[in-house]
DNA sequence: ACATTAAGTGATT
DNA sequence: AATCACTTAATGT
């Protein structure tokens, strides 16, 4: 392998700093690459290990009780998975679905060892933020469902994919996108040609693109 | 050229 | 805003 563990995490994960934290993850992890498409996790199976992504972007989702998908989250480089993390604290099994969305680096970890790094400071913190970062996102999901129409919806949607995709390119088809905001093709079609119209999208076949 | 899949549209609830 | 039925456009074989 071209880099070791310890470079990795000192590249992608900046906040774990302790010796023994950095020792103990290059000693247990390892560094695994899949590409777009593979199913990481699906529900019910069991979780032997933590993933953390070291870059491309990974889908988390859920499923009703009719079989219909529901989006939890998006993982990108830092992060690792909030479900994952409790699931294996409470000896559950997977009550989520993970998708490589992109081609996906990561530095997958077994769980035998997340009671012994709680020890650790840089852990815990690291544990307790991704918490606090999806518990926030949840928040404001839930008020941007409950406050926002759906044309604000999809703005937003659009601008985060942006972001964490790192392009103004979002390659994504109409039809994708409605499952993920649990809408219809019809009305993201109407609305991202209203957007067109507006000048703040471009759009293409599979791709939308971000002009603000 | 033909089949398949994505996107656009009007009508209805 | 969702769904249906249908059309049109883009793309793969």
């Amino acid at each position: 392998m071209n880099q070791s563990i310890k470079e990795i995490l000192q590249q992608n994960f900046p906040t774990i700093l302790d010796t023994g934290l950095v020792e103990g993850i290059s000693e247990h992890g390892v560094y695994k690459e899949v590409e777009e498409g593979d199913l990481l996790m699906d529900i019910g199976a069991k979780i032997s290990t933590i993933p953390m992504i070291v870059s491309g972007s990974v889908k988390v989702m859920r499923e009703d009780e009719e079989g219909h998908e529901i989006l939890l989250y998006y993982l990108s480089k830092g992060e690792t998975c909030a479900m994952s993390l409790t699931c294996c604290m409470a000896y559950k099994r997977s009550e989520i679905r993970a998708v490589a969305q992109e081609n996906v680096s990561m530095i997958v970890v077994p769980v035998e060892f997340m009671d012994e790094w709680m020890m650790y400071r840089d852990w815990r913190s690291f544990v307790m933020n991704t918490y606090r970062m999806r518990f926030e996102e949840l928040l404001e999901a839930l008020d941007s469902i409950a406050f926002l129409k759906m044309d604000e919806r999809l703005l937003k949607y659009l601008d985060e994919r942006s972001i964490k995709m790192n392009s103004k390119e979002i390659p994504m088809s109409h039809q994708e996108i409605a499952v993920d905001l649990n809408s219809s093709r019809e009305v993201i079609s109407r609305i991202l040609k209203q957007m067109e119209r507006k000048g703040i999208v471009k759009l293409g076949r599979n791709k939308i693109q971000l002009l603000t």
